[in-house]
DNA sequence: CAAACACATTAGTCAATACTAATATATGAA
DNA sequence: TTCATATATTAGTATTGACTAATGTGTTTG
C-alpha cells in the first residue's frame, strides 16, 4: 500500500454521512459505543463497524474503562482538519449545492440518475 | 440535500485514487483534459467524468479557451486542504498503514477480507 | 461545409461498500 | 459461576461507485 492508497484510505474515513455524524458526536467529548448510537440514529453494529473503520483509518482512538470503550478524535490535528471542513465548505456551499446534473461516480449520482430516468419515461 | 450530505459529497470528491491524481497534476498549474490524461495513467472517458466529479463537488473549476478547457483547483482554501491532508498524513501514516484487521466498510476492507478467507480455507 | 480535434455523455458491467440481523467476546456484578 | 451489559464480528444483501467502450457535442481549420 503506496502513500496514495494511504491518503484515499484516511480521506474515505470522512467520506460518509454516518462517519460525519460519528464525528460530530465526539468532537468535544469522548464517548462510549453506546452514547454514540443513542445521539445519532444508529444501530449497534452499524455504528461499531463505523468506528472500527474511523480507528482504523488513524481518525478516532479509543480508549477502554472497564467494560465501556470510549472513543475520541484522534489528536488536535483531526479536529482542525474537520473544522477546516467547515469553513472551505462555506465558500463551496453554493457550487456544491447547485451541482445537480452530474452524473458518474459519486456527485449525488445515483439519486439523480433515478431522476434522468424517471424524465425519460415520462417526459 | 442538507449540509451533512453537501459535506459528504465534498469529501467524496476527494476520496478516490484518480481524483487526488488528477488533483496533484493540477496542483501548481492549470491542465486541459489531455494533459491530465497523459501525466497520470488515464482514458480520457474516464478522466473527463472525473473531472466532472471533482467540478461538481467544487474543488476544481473549469475555464474554456478555444477547443481547449483548462483545469484548476477551485482557489487557494482548496489547495490549503490538500496541503492540511498530507500534514495530518504525516502523523497518521505508521498507525493507518498497520491497520490490517479491519474489515467492513471501506478501510481496505476487501482487499483483507481475501486474506481472511483464504486463512480459513487454508490454515 | 467537411474533417479533425478536444472533450463530454451514455450505457453496461463489475467491484467496493453500507446496512441489517444474528452471533460471538469480554467485562463487571450478583 | 452465571447473568447482564457493552462492544465486536460475521454473513448476507442491496446500493453505490469506478471503469470501459461507444457515441455525441462543440470548436477550429482546411
Amino acid at each position: 500500500m503506496d502513500y496514495l492508497d494511504l491518503k484515499v484510505k484516511f480521506l474515505k474515513g470522512f467520506a460518509d454521512r454516518t462517519r460525519l455524524e460519528i464525528l460530530e458526536s465526539i468532537k468535544d467529548a469522548e464517548k462510549t459505543v453506546l452514547q454514540i448510537v443513542s445521539e445519532i440514529h444508529g444501530n449497534q453494529s452499524n455504528i461499531s463497524q463505523h468506528l472500527a473503520c474511523l480507528k482504523g483509518c488513524g481518525i478516532v482512538t479509543a480508549r477502554q474503562e472497564g467494560k465501556y470503550i470510549y472513543y475520541s478524535l484522534r489528536d488536535e490535528q483531526v479536529r482542525r482538519l474537520l473544522t477546516m471542513f467547515d469553513t472551505v465548505l462555506g465558500d463551496v456551499e453554493q457550487q456544491v449545492a447547485s451541482c445537480d446534473k452530474n452524473d458518474q461516480c459519486l456527485c449525488g449520482k445515483s439519486e439523480l440518475k433515478c431522476l434522468t430516468k424517471r424524465r425519460i419515461i415520462s417526459p
